[in-house]
DNA sequence: GGGACATCTGCACATCTGTGCATATGTTGC
DNA sequence: GCAACATATGCACAGATGTGCAGATGTCCC
């Protein structure tokens, strides 16, 4: 990481198996910053709490927030945290409504993925099973 | 979390805003085994060497480990490390071929998933931009 | 078999991350 | 303004996680 300047470019010091290969993939796949992103965001769904937080969502749409402490068996605490985290990256979004708050998934993007994971996730089951 | 016997049926010591939501919620969403491997899956990708090396996958199809170091620019230890993590989850498969192990996607659910979530993440940041 | 190469694994370390408690903020109703 | 409630935040700690180095495994070529 350190970079001193011979990272990149002089990759082709060590010879590659397939040059072009690695030439395609370092061009089209995302870039360091991208991917950070990319990470940063799957890295949020990688909480047990959170995704449950996230599925509940998806079924029932809109939560306060001790509603969903309840419905996910977790500390008010802990899931006014977790949202915390959600909201900030926008998986989520909040809703004032009196002293409580209403959260709900941000886009269809969003609902999208956790289908798809789910779905992926039971086959991957059924599978190993 | 002691769970000394009054944390999932006695909730309604503590009354609701919206019960009813709570319950269908607490039905339909993942069980906890599932939320924890689904969590699993998604922390898997949370790490931007990985989640480098899927995209590259995705770009180029297959590629061996000193390959994949060079196109996203991590030492081979880590990206053989990275490798085992994936394979161990099944997100993506090596094939042996010599001395070398080529390493590509395991099945089109990752593929979707990758698609979709990049779409999002450059969705997202067209918004904030 | 022996040496060279590609990949894998085990171990130790710095770092990050989730959790729980206590406390602060903000809102309602009086 | 004050008390009660819902939510948010700051701090400290235990546990998980990524990284780097050294060594092990397995494969090819002679």
């Amino acid at each position: 990481m350190t970079a001193a300047g011979s990272t990149a470019l002089d990759a082709c010091a060590v010879p590659l198996v397939h040059p072009d290969k690695v030439a395609i993939a370092r061009s089209a796949a995302p870039s360091l910053a991208e991917s950070v992103d990319l990470a940063a965001m799957f890295r949020l769904l990688g909480d047990p709490a959170r995704t449950r937080i996230l599925y509940a969502l998806l079924e029932v749409g809109e939560l306060c927030v001790c509603d969903i402490a309840a419905a996910v068996d977790i500390t008010e605490t802990s899931a006014s945290q977790a949202l915390r985290l959600l909201r900030t990256a926008r998986v989520v979004a909040g809703r004032r409504a009196g002293r409580m708050v209403f959260y709900r998934l941000a886009d269809s993007h969003v609902r999208m993925l956790l289908d798809l994971s789910r779905e992926h996730a039971q086959h991957d089951a059924e599978g190993s099973a």
